[in-house]
DNA sequence: ACAATTTGTTAGGTATGCCTTACAATCATG
DNA sequence: CATGATTGTAAGGCATACCTAACAAATTGT
């Protein structure tokens, strides 16, 4: 019991708990289920498996809750995916579907060194707009100088293969 | 037959292909082992799967070719790796190691429109080189100022366990 | 309170992707 | 050119993680 090794898709689950523990209060199987949508038998060997890993406690029917080690380690599979989302939205740019979605995959992967980086440089780059701004400028420029309305003189074979 | 779908492990084994290709000229099936440390038996069922998929043309014994659609799945890869690996080291100052180690998870489950955002963003930063220095000078001075050399007085039990 | 609905579990199945062992085919060199 | 080393394959196994179907237990509504 307790063997605390986490798969990208148990971090998941944590995640889900977590995540629907501070919208719902109380959590049951079939809010994971829908939260991942996946089927509640897969989720039902899964909490087993967090239960035996004594991160969730969890009886048939009843509510779920963390252990400390549970909660520690899903605040911070969230954590992570919060600086990822955080990063490709606001230095990047990116909806926040998309941020989400792609957080949901790069949590369990990326480096402790490489996620420090990336939440320093997004709280610096928040602190100094003018770099986003510039960058943002810089790439409208970009594409309205390849975009433009009237098409240089020169430029005959601009739609030839 | 050419199923196209590509799992995160096929494309390793199209990038390493591809790799060992740039140093050695002809490459094997045992080089494909070494490179990805794994058994010459799983590497044999992949082989098979990526000549079923016609990604590859490989008879037993001989050298490993792409066909055109594995160059270009191949080299997509590789380029997916390079951007990710250039954006942690030139922005994020990461070692080459870590970096790379990082881009191979990644480069499997990235959104192309992410990729591309990172990829602007190195680029610019690298034409503007004073926003990394900023950015790196601010985080020396922090460290220095927590760090500093003459331990503040009160600060009696700072090696205690 | 009991029937209908919801929720949970079990059993059995699929697919991926790795492993080891044992054997087969090829290669390389004396 | 034979034999020992290298390389490849086949068979059988393991772990993860999902599925559906069937059934069981709990909850809900009237």
């Amino acid at each position: 019991m307790a063997d605390k090794n986490l798969t990208a898709g148990l971090e998941d689950y944590l995640e889900a708990i977590f995540i629907a523990q501070e919208e719902n209060k109380t959590v049951k199987g079939i809010d994971v289920a829908r939260m991942l949508n996946i089927s509640r038998a897969s989720v039902s060997e899964a909490l087993s498996k967090l239960v035996s890993k004594e991160l969730i406690t969890y009886e048939s029917y009843g509510t779920i809750s963390f252990t400390p080690t549970g909660l520690s380690e899903a605040k911070k599979v969230y954590n992570i995916h919060n600086t990822l989302k955080l990063f490709f939205q606001t230095v990047l740019n990116i909806s926040p579907e998309e941020a989400s979605e792609n957080a949901c995959k790069i949590e369990h992967i990326i480096s402790d060194n490489i996620l420090s980086e990336i939440k320093d440089f997004t709280d610096y780059c928040n602190n100094h707009p003018e770099i986003i701004d510039n960058y943002r400028q810089g790439k409208d420029n970009e594409r309205n100088l390849s975009n433009r309305k009237i098409p240089r003189p020169a430029d005959s074979d601009s739609k030839s293969k």
